[in-house]
DNA sequence: ATGCAACCGATCAATTGCGCGCACTACGCA
DNA sequence: TGCGTAGTGCGCGCAATTGATCGGTTGCAT
């Protein structure tokens, strides 16, 4: 195999699962870890990849945090149902978050203006061809790829969006909208006063849990995209609360690995 | 068989198989390795396919848009004298450009708090240990990965640095600092504003040339890092002009190409 | 905090490929 | 026939890649 083609597949495999280890590639390419360090030394220093302890990753993927995510499949056709609530042209704000992660990922073909604070939201929208981006700016947290402080909130007080898709941590009929960051409360709210609608992406695991920072309550929230595996009665309180609820068709394996 | 004959044979089977070994092309167009060596060189100076350690591939981007950037290795070697301008703990600004890309590049294992409007400098210090990344948020320019517009004016109301980093398109001793862009000049003077000091990266090709958008004057910078090509009298005609003139050891090869 | 296993970068020897010079052949032309 | 040019094959010194090894470091678990 010529060296170049190696280097090529191990990049389209980085590409397709995200990260990769050193050993995993060695094996399957049939050579040595020494020449794995060695291509990876070398795509890093191209700025193609992120070099990790033990193998490598995509830039623009959070490392470890979200290393197999159970709810991935949920979380995919959560942000398919969610993209079909965009229409072309509009101005459209998206928080960060593995899910509305996924939803920027349906979106690349669209003709829109985006409006984030995630830099893998960015990273997932950079340079297509219909899409403006605007990034709110501020410091970033590591392992997280979110910009926070008070530079996002300044940023949008200039800013005005149709929507808000906002992926959270925890909500409940009872206490609202929650995160596990506190500093990222502010930026969600600052998010929220900017955009005329507001649409919260969350699996069906998020729905009656808690977490520590409260954020804002149901009356902000228009329309709840989770997936189908939702309790029914979390689903009809949050209707009696006022918000719309869309069950995003679940893929069927997903049940089964529970 | 005639020789053009078997050069479109080869390019052929390039094209359909993506890539090729000197071994086999040689083995079955029934010629010695060494000709099909003259063949890929002869067609890889033409452009037409990539030479690679054993074989040869098909071009994986279209050639012009390619950035075969002849200054590449004099930037290389101004980032690597920039990053000795810099102290750990220090907190710095980096403006959008391939020249400050490099510095960017040599700071990763820093500590430092890093304020950019380059996404191409967000990829390369995210999540690197020691860097404090505040990023200035802003519309995102097709192609460039530069944020600008009001937002990042805003936002460095907020912020202050020891010292600016910035590429500039071109620069003289009459006319001062100059850029292709006329978004980017309110930016960069913002970005100047919020700096104590301010270090202008330039190779050579830059000093004495013109582009349309001024920036601002030469008694606005301190140092200019350029590369060792420079001619004097351009550099005396700095220096006359108090700017403290640093040349970056060029590498060798660069002198023989031209 | 400490110990341990895994990983990394640097280095070395071996293999393989490469550029270059030289000789030979084929072909066109006077 | 003699000569010049272009193309090809071959051998040699050199460069690039690779796998193995070693000392140092990092991350993880106890």
């Amino acid at each position: 195999m010529l060296s170049s083609e190696r280097r090529a597949q191990l990049l389209a495999r980085l590409d397709e699962e995200g990260r990769a280890t050193v050993d995993a590639l060695a094996r399957d390419l049939r050579v040595t870890p020494s020449t794995i360090r060695r291509d990876l030394a070398r795509l890093a220093g191209d700025g193609v990849l992120v070099r990790t302890y033990g193998g490598a990753a995509v830039r623009t993927v959070p490392p470890g945090r979200e290393s197999v995510d159970p709810q991935l499949a949920a979380k995919r056709s959560i942000g398919a149902a969610a993209a079909a609530l965009v229409d072309d042209g509009q101005t459209i704000a998206i928080s960060s978050g593995t899910t509305a992660l996924e939803l920027a990922r349906r979106l690349v073909d669209r003709r829109l203006t985006v409006i984030t604070n995630a830099l893998d939201v960015v990273g997932v929208l950079l340079d297509r061809p219909g899409i403006e981006l605007v990034v709110l700016g501020g410091v970033v947290r590591h392992g997280m790829h979110s910009m926070l402080g008070h530079l996002p909130e300044l940023a949008l007080h200039e800013l005005r969006a149709d929507a808000l898709f906002m992926g959270i941590g925890a909500l409940s009929a009872e206490h609202g909208l929650m995160n596990d960051a506190i500093p990222e409360i502010l930026t969600d709210r600052a998010l929220r006063r900017a955009s005329r609608a507001c649409v919260v992406l969350a699996d069906s695991s998020k729905l009656g849990a808690v977490a520590p920072a409260y954020v804002f309550g149901l009356e902000e929230v228009d329309t709840l995209v989770t997936d189908a595996d939702a309790d029914p009665g979390q689903v009809a309180a949050f209707e009696a609360r006022g918000v719309r609820v869309i069950l995003a068709a679940s893929s069927e394996r997903s049940t089964s690995t529970t």
